[in-house]
DNA sequence: AAGCAGATCAACCGCCCACCC
DNA sequence: GGGGTGGGCGGTTGATCTGCT
């Protein structure tokens, strides 16, 4: 028996405020002050839920609140904070007058999050891609050489002709560092031309990715295209059936099958258990 | 001009915790 | 001590906006 709802949900409106609802809001506000938000709605002649117009006011209504662009000095702030307190909006949000927790992890969700995985840092540790790598090969016992040798450069020749990086780890309870992997991309004509001095220096995971390969890929003269690794998942499908590959997206859909046909195979071994989560 | 995809952000959801009776 | 309640919080959703083709 869960706890029961704070208002009749099926009777209360949702969705975008009115300019009508704001002026009830701050004039009950005005005259009553925060607080009881409950009755709210019954007092300022809301039919909205209590909660909802707590929300409304704490991100919207409240006049300390800013509703300019964050400045570079918040930017700098969200992230030192984040580094150090994680995810913790509200907190962070105390730090920065005039900022809801909303508004911030909002830009950070939206802004700083891909910033961050441009520049080839985890947003979520904070480090160098390759160096949480190193790691999780430390904590999984693997030694450092197998631990990098989880980031893939794919030969994918997508419609748009762009290299995606992944890590080969189709299932891994570090999905973080998968998502991060999977945002990783170039155009193949950029890596082509640029030699890795001139990407790793303008990219510190790829700098420290570098340092860790082989000695014979990490000269100065080499491209990107020495580290394009063949795709495991594909190579082993051609091995088995050595049929030409499609012009688009081939690694993908040998990719996806791979998957799907392993999560067939599970739930075939295991219907008690996988049939919940595999509903395609 | 229309359609589409990606980005943005307000709003919602559900869980948790502190407080009160 | 335990149940009920209000408020806070982080995660997620979905409507709207914007830019590109």
């Amino acid at each position: 028996m869960g706890r029961p709802p704070c208002c009749d949900k099926a009777n209360v409106k949702r969705g975008p405020w009115t300019a009508e609802e704001d002026a009830k809001i701050l004039a009950y506000v005005a005259t009553h002050g925060i607080g009881n938000w409950t009755l709210v709605p019954q007092k300022a002649g809301l039919n909205r839920c209590g909660k909802s117009c707590r929300l409304r006011w704490t991100n919207y209504l409240r006049p300390d609140l800013k509703h300019d662009n964050f400045t570079p000095q918040e930017e700098d702030c969200i992230l030192e904070l984040h580094k150090t307190i994680g995810s913790r909006w509200s907190l962070i949000a105390k730090q920065l007058p005039g900022r809801t927790d909303n508004d911030v992890k909002n830009y950070w969700n939206t802004k700083l999050k891909k910033k961050l995985v441009n520049m080839g840092i985890d947003p979520v540790t904070h480090k160098p891609f390759a160096q949480v790598f190193a790691e999780y090969g430390k904590i999984s016992g693997l030694p450092i050489q197998n631990a990098t040798n989880h980031i893939q450069f794919y030969n994918n020749t997508n419609q748009n002709n762009q290299l995606f990086i992944f890590s080969n780890e189709t299932s891994t309870p570090h999905h973080h560092l998968q998502q991060n992997y999977s945002t990783q991309i170039y155009t193949r004509e950029t890596l082509q031309t640029l030699s890795l001095s001139e990407v790793s220096s303008t990219n510190s995971s790829f700098s420290s990715l570098q340092s860790q390969l082989p000695s014979s890929s990490s000269t100065s003269t080499s491209t990107w295209n020495d580290f394009i690794l063949e795709d495991p998942l594909t190579s082993s499908v051609e091995e088995m059936q050595p049929v030409e590959q499609p012009t688009c997206c081939p690694a993908m859909d040998s990719f996806v099958d791979t998957i799907l046909a392993r999560d067939k195979q599970m739930l075939m071994d295991f219907p008690p258990f996988l049939d919940v989560y595999l509903h395609y």
